[in-house]
RNA sequence: GCCGGCAUAGCUCAGUUGGCAGAGCAACUGACUUGUAAUCAGUAGGUCGUUGGUUCGAUUCCGACUGCCGGCUCCA
């Protein structure tokens, strides 16, 4: 679909389930006739409407309005749109407080707006449309609703919270059929099903938010941060470790104290105060600040794989994707202005190739000046005319966030589409002047003076433990081979078979490959059902032929069969894989 | 934190109006000795999330707490 048609097709879209939410207001409002209206748009996938209600909504309200919604499409009521004065508005919208401050809020935004309310049947509500011409348009069968929710008035926790009913609608029940699907495919890769099903890591009550990594997570974590240790090294960081508590005097001076007081965690110690670290950041100053540094060291690119702990809403905790407690694959490089652009270069760098290894693609979002920066304007306009020059020198497209930067620093953030479409922010650049200043950081120059260095923050995998879960689902549980905790799965046919495993298993680990041998007293096919669902890259079976002729026979994961295969080729094979740390299996070893 | 829902065996889930708690898979024992996604039989396994209350009696009804799930950004 080229993107005009695309548009359109959106366009619509968006129409059909604006105008849907619509007639879904006027069923709540035929069964619940005092009930108030907030809003009510189109959204991605769907649309939803905010309710005041006299009562709690249940699934069998939901199934009654939808049925209602389904009667009301099969009339012939077409969308009727009018505009009106601000004094009929108020007249037309009397006993409907959200509407009412709708109004004024539009007034008030421009004293002249003109404001238009869309009709059909004996429904009317404020609003822009665009709409359908007739409700007739919409198809019964491709609307469903699909739960209903708390939602603030406004997103504002401090204003009445309202009941909001999500619903989607499609431009026919085939579409809705397939989007379904889609709904249910994707349930099937969640991280947080996959994850204990493949034993790899745990939630626990004694630690709502923070996960137990297993064996074979704790695996997978590692393997993720020797990869990125070993570019690390490559591109000549150090690498730091730093405690977890440090004393309050440092996050008053680093302004977490003043900042982010509401996401930390707090502990006495003989007395004095002390903060868990939310980040990293203070204790790597310190650490540059224990020598005086000259301008040949720089840039100076510091990492540390730090835990950091964020007390976050107890509402807000889901899987390894929003937690309490993570690992930030953080690095922080002390440079000079001069050298900025070629640091960021190079971390843009980084960042593709950690992202390609993975089969990634990624979007960039540059965020400027917030409203209540640090630092003075001139300084602000250096930075993010670098970060631009950077990103077009580099030849990516970027999006720009208006004034959604750090208080400190513009940024650069990474967003990873998945396999199946979906976005991840992982990956950040920021540039920060304040804090060097603040912690009165410092190198001699070239002209035996003092300056202050430029801090650059970065992450590439974001939190370890987050990538980890994206990964999950991004593979849907089918790790490649170089990061899968098993790689390859035994199978012995009778248990006379097992001792020739025992011999193979022995020379897989020695090449380095990892094997789990399953000597349960159990059929072939069972062994081979298990593994599959265990989903493990290959499977080795081993029976009478085998034995006899000292070869193995493959089963790959998607179920390719190749016999008479010798144990050295088949080794060559996985090594080269996992040294090339292939993205997919290779399921013909020819 | 707020709104709504959920919490029963290791896992996935049944449990009818309140009356001694169930299945499948897994585990264990035994038999079977098997060629590409589940061999058969038997055994054991539960303070029904925690805690108060109502009741002769509570997994079931009511309250509190804890945890989990869906939301709380999409501006008429």
């Amino acid at each position: 679909m080229d993107n005009q048609k695309k548009d359109a097709r959106k366009l619509a879209l968006e129409k059909l389930r604006h105008s849907t939410s619509h007639v879904m207001a006027q069923a709540v409002l035929e069964i619940f006739p005092d009930g108030k209206v907030a809003i009510g748009p189109a959204i991605e996938n769907g649309f939803y409407y905010d309710f005041e209600l006299p009562r709690s909504l249940t699934p069998e309200d939901l199934a009654q309005i939808e049925a209602r919604m389904q009667a009301i499409v099969k009339n012939d009521f077409p969308f009727i749109y009018e505009e009106i004065s601000s004094a009929q508005a108020k007249k037309l919208f009397q006993g409907q407080p959200y509407k009412i401050e709708l109004i004024q809020d539009l007034l008030a935004k421009d004293p002249k707006a003109v404001l238009s309310i869309y009709k059909h049947s004996d429904f009317f509500d404020l609003c822009r449309g665009p709409h359908l011409e007739n409700v007739r348009q919409i198809q019964a069968p491709a609307i469903k609703l699909l739960h209903v929710s708390g939602a603030y008035w406004r997103g504002d926790e401090k204003r009445p919270m309202l009941q909001r009913i999500y619903g989607t609608v499609w431009s026919s029940k085939k579409e809705l059929k397939t989007y379904l699907h889609q709904v249910e495919e994707a349930k099937k890769r969640d991280h947080r099903k996959l994850g204990k099903e493949m034993d790899l890591f745990s939630f626990q009550e004694e630690a709502p938010g923070m996960p137990f990594f297993h064996h074979k997570g704790t695996f997978i974590w590692n393997s993720l941060v020797s990869y990125v240790t070993d570019i690390m090294v490559r591109k000549n960081y150090e690498i730091n470790k730093t405690p977890f508590i440090l004393n309050k005097s440092l996050w008053l001076q680093s302004g977490h104290w003043d900042h982010y007081k509401n996401n930390m965690y707090f502990t006495k110690i003989d007395e004095q105060d002390f903060a868990v670290k939310p980040m990293n950041c203070p204790g790597n100053i310190l650490v540059y600040k224990t020598k005086q540094h000259s301008y040949r060291e720089l840039p100076i690119r510091a990492g540390e794989f730090g835990l950091v702990h964020r007390h976050e809403l107890s509402g807000v905790l889901s899987g390894l994707f929003r937690v309490r407690c993570f690992t930030q694959d953080d690095a922080h490089v002390f440079c000079t202005k001069e050298q900025m652009k070629a640091e960021i270069k190079d971390l843009i760098d980084f960042m593709d190739e950690v992202y390609s290894r993975f089969g990634f693609q990624y979007k960039l979002e540059l965020s400027t000046r917030p409203e209540k920066a640090m630092g003075s304007k001139k300084i602000w306009d250096l930075a993010e005319d670098t970060l631009k020059e950077v990103l077009i020198e580099s030849k990516k497209k970027y999006k720009i966030n208006e004034g959604d930067g750090a208080f400190y620093g513009p940024k650069i953030d990474f967003h990873l589409t998945d396999a199946i479409g979906r976005d991840w922010q992982c990956g950040t650049i920021q540039l920060d002047f304040q804090m060097p200043e603040k912690f009165d950081m410092t190198y001699i120059g070239e002209d035996n003076q003092k300056h202050c260095p430029v801090m650059i923050h970065r992450a590439i995998l974001g939190s370890v433990e987050r990538f980890l879960g994206v990964l999950v689902e991004h593979f849907a549980g089918h790790f490649p081979l170089w990061i899968a905790p098993v790689q390859i799965k035994i199978i012995p046919i009778r248990e006379d078979h097992y001792a020739y495993a025992n011999k193979v298993q022995e020379i897989l680990k020695a090449a380095g490959l990892r094997s789990e041998l399953d000597v349960r007293d159990e059929r072939m096919q069972a062994k081979i059902r298990v593994a599959q669902l265990e989903k493990a890259p290959y499977m080795i079976i081993i029976g009478d032929k085998e034995v006899a002729e000292s070869k193995i026979s493959i089963r790959t994961k998607s179920g390719k069969n190749i016999n008479d295969l010798g144990l050295e080729n088949f080794i060559e094979k996985c090594q080269k894989q996992v040294q090339e740390k292939s993205i997919e299996l290779d399921e013909t070893l020819a």
